[in-house]
DNA sequence: ACAAAGTCTATTAAAACAATAGGATAAGTC
DNA sequence: GACTTATCCTATTGTTTTAATAGACTTTGT
């Protein structure tokens, strides 16, 4: 399950998406709009800061912007920096590889197996995805939305 | 992330799946089998017979056993039952869909759309895997295993 | 100097997870 | 029908994670 953090990231990046190249955005402007609680997102930009996702510049005219373009930040970068690997087992994980203390045989683990195919069918989708293609897809739906009502 | 409960759980229905037509198989026997705390997997199997995956039988001579064929039980069934919906939002979930309090447009949010592609990923992976499948494929890979050893 | 912004550390409340404990109930055995 | 063996059921506990809040600190532009 997705966490709430990452849930919220995932729209603030797709704001700071929209915004790119036109500087820097606030805190609270990103908060308010996705209704996001303002301390809370604080704490979660900051982390993205600090991972190299975002720059922020402070003081007066300052706030947060994408430290890359948004066609190379991945969702799947994203989710792994908040809430940890894709994997379903650490047994699984390629970036947190973790043996399984009471595996005796991870070469014959059925579940290992199974959790292995789901492990790489999310990596394949997340870290394909990325914030320019969300964009494109909100645009696509946003388009088709208006098609279907004009059509009515 | 899998929980202990239900990777305990798939573990003692492959121990089940086994000696499926043998007759009940002690808790005990699987508990220590498969180094799982004994009261622990007593509450584990005890839901899975409440939901109809295992029946019982109490008293000398009792024990647990599969409620239907391992062809017949497949791991997304098991992972839901204990761990809740396969998607990584509720506003994806087919079993438990539950609107998101916040979303303005559930048609344009394009996290959902990417985290529609993973639950659809998974469910397929999950959902058509069975216990019997997770034998033959252990079967597998203990005959690979030996024949690897072998040619050394 | 002042105001506007992000930065940093600590704390807290609530929920979920993992496990333990102990008596209740049912079924077979003698 | 007493005894033993096993599951059944409810409650409780400790730990970790999640979500959020609070407040003081630092930097920057005017």
């Amino acid at each position: 399950m997705l966490s709430k953090k990452t849930k919220y990231a995932l729209k603030a990046l797709i704001v700071l998406a929209k915004e790119y190249g036109q500087g820097p955005v606030l805190i609270s402007d990103i908060a308010q709009r996705e209704e996001i609680p303002r301390k809370f997102l604080e704490l979660i930009l900051l982390e993205l800061k600090n991972q190299g996702i975002l720059q922020s510049k402070k003081g007066k005219g300052g706030g947060y912007f994408l430290g890359h373009p948004p066609a190379q930040i991945s969702v799947g970068h994203v989710v792994r920096v908040l809430d940890g690997p894709l994997a379903p087992l650490p047994c699984v994980s390629k970036t947190a590889y973790m043996r399984c203390r009471e595996c005796r045989d991870e070469r014959t683990c059925a579940i290992r197996m199974v959790m292995k195919e789901v492990r790489e069918a999310t990596a394949q989708i997340l870290d394909s995805t990325s914030l320019a293609d969300m964009l494109r897809r909100i645009e696509l739906a946003v388009n088709g939305k208006e098609a279907l009502s004009f059509s009515i």
